[in-house]
DNA sequence: GGAAATTGTGTGTAGATACATCTAATTGGA
DNA sequence: TCCAATTAGATGTATCTACACACAATTTCC
């Protein structure tokens, strides 16, 4: 019904059609709303994303080859991500001693306060969603979405 | 298994959280995928979103309000998407008579022609994922993804 | 040891998104 | 009727993505 109304159709060649293009309206409406939702820090849901990551190394540093392949999407711009994020004071680089082209970042004590106070807020969007999912419901899925994504692309 | 080698964790607060990082995750994919198999063509999947709507059409003009109201990522730049369409002569665009401030816009035959070559490519990668699900998986998620979009936003 | 291949990162370009703002046309109420 | 509010669309700005390419450091292999 919702989907329907939102994409203004309701022909569907199938249930799993019609979850694809649902799956792909929920990252727009999650991703649009987390946008709005970490405004207030100055930070934008992919800047968000890294400062998650970085946080989980607690301290540890994390050459940007690593950062990257960590991402929701797995870009090869986490350069200018860190580099924006860096101007922010929220992470500092340290060129490495092993390998000197390696990029070393790590998060900071102001990188750690702005996510701690920004989580909250994404939390609660999160919270939201897996409300929505039972949880025997969530696990098919995500047997089945690990389906998809081990097959070959072509 | 998967996400969490994509994502390079394994700690996930619940079935559900997992969820909706494999939905971003999917989408992300997904998206890349279809760039990818629609470079043949000179499209974006988000120029080939517009075309499809505007096939849906069947001839029947239509209001760049309305297309923006029907796109997957609900946008309020459908005009810069129709100005890139219509510079490839893949659409046109008809002041309407009846409200001068509005522009409809039509699907040319050339457009036509792109749509449907480009349709195959795409249609093999909806089948992978399509072949992935069980019917009623689908459903049941379907229905769960309408509860959250129903929710208000805050 | 040294050339070739690989790896880690940076950058230029083109397309997309979110948002604020702008213009012009239309509508609606006093 | 006339002016204010609304609506349709365009545009400027900042951010993000995909990709191709550049460059330097490292590794591989002869």
């Amino acid at each position: 019904m919702h989907l329907e109304s939102a994409l203004g159709t309701s022909k569907f060649r199938s249930e799993q059609h019609k979850l694809l293009l649902h799956i792909l309206h929920t990252r727009s409406q999650v991703h649009l709303e987390s946008t709005r939702r970490l405004k207030p820090w100055d930070i934008t849901p992919e800047q968000y994303n890294v400062l998650r990551i970085l946080r989980g190394q607690r301290g540890t540093p994390m050459a940007i080859r690593d950062l990257a392949s960590r991402m929701i999407d797995p870009t090869s711009n986490a350069s200018r991500l860190v580099e924006k994020l860096k101007t922010k004071e929220l992470l500092y680089c340290i060129r490495s001693q092993r390998d000197r082209r390696q990029i070393d970042v790590r998060i900071t004590e102001k990188g750690l306060r702005c996510l701690e106070a920004a989580t909250d807020r994404i939390q609660e969007l999160e919270k939201r969603f897996e409300d929505c999912i039972p949880n025997s419901l969530a696990k098919k899925l995500n047997e089945a979405l690990d389906c998809f994504h081990s097959q070959p692309t072509e």
